[in-house]
DNA sequence: AAAGACACCTGTCCGC
DNA sequence: TGCGGACAGGTGTCTT
């Protein structure tokens, strides 16, 4: 479900229930997830909350020492509530606050992680090989057009590598190609240094106005109080086949690619 | 090193 | 109404 923008809004949503306060309890309720829930989670209780990041899709909490690993797979969601709340299905665990306040996890599919770190975060297996964020000022043109030397995979499957460029998921890959007129298929080696340019911009661009309308809600996401993401409705080609490209007016095709469901104008883009 | 297939799960929807 | 199959915002791991 979340790519980049759904992460980072989730991330704003809880930041202001756990910054500063103090972790009363991890209460795991089913500890199966992606990786079953380490014991060793335990030892956030008693600790204060210094910060809230997110790393790619990754969430981070840092506590006085260590901290939280996150990650909320394909169905994942962190809700805020009252730690007296009654559960329902699929919560997997709680940070109950000393406010008396709860980030709640919910996932159905079990493809997300609660996992902990030794400082440095950045060290940690699963962050240390990701590459550079999208909205960041390392991710440009000419870094994507350096990586793709030689490569002959598809450039969505390019682009969709957590080692080329984090947090471009399936829905932000189809429009990002749309918009810099990019066929989802054409090999990533053979692609010019203009065009990177004009798909790091578009890439930078979709992250950035999918962020301010607090995600895509196509089926079931949700932000951490409940709400949808209002993105769904400036979506360009994702999930449009048979309907008219709206630059062009021929029909939407979808197209299987790396075993993701991709959607682009034949005619539009090249 | 790179590319592709597969695995992990549940829920929903569609056709018969 | 039930059943089978396809499909879903991700990504680590294994095989070519």
């Amino acid at each position: 479900m979340p790519e980049l923008p759904e992460v980072e809004t989730t991330l704003r949503g809880i930041e202001p229930t756990l910054r500063d306060q103090r972790i009363a309890a991890v209460t795991v309720r089913n500890p199966s997830l992606r990786w079953p829930v380490p014991a060793e989670i335990k030892r956030a209780e008693g600790q204060r909350v210094l910060n809230c990041r997110r790393r790619a899709k990754y969430l981070l909490v840092e506590l006085e020492s260590g901290g939280l690993l996150m990650h909320l797979g394909m169905s994942g969601s962190l809700r805020v509530c009252d730690a007296g709340d009654a559960p329902r299905k699929h919560d997997h665990f709680d940070l109950a606050l000393d406010s008396g306040r709860c980030v709640r996890f919910n996932d159905p599919r079990r493809f997300g992680a609660l996992l902990w770190w030794d400082a440095p975060a950045e060290d940690h297996v699963l962050l240390r090989d990701l590459g550079p964020e999208p909205l960041s000022e390392v991710f440009d043109g000419a870094h994507l057009r350096r990586l793709s030397r030689g490569r002959k995979a598809a450039v969505k499957s390019f682009i969709m590598d957590s080692h080329v460029v984090v947090g471009v998921g399936n829905i932000y890959a189809s429009e990002s190609l749309y918009m810099a007129g990019i066929h989802p298929s054409r090999p990533a080696g053979r692609i010019s240094t203009a065009r990177y340019g004009a798909l790091a911009a578009a890439i930078r661009d979709v992250l950035q106005r999918a962020i301010r309308h607090g995600g895509t809600t196509l089926r079931d996401y949700l932000d951490s109080s409940g709400r949808p993401g209002y993105f769904a409705q400036e979506l360009l080609v994702y999930e449009r086949e048979g309907l008219p490209c709206f630059q062009c007016g021929a029909p939407i095709r979808r197209r299987v690619i790396g075993q993701r469901s991709s959607y682009f104008c034949a005619s539009c883009q090249r």
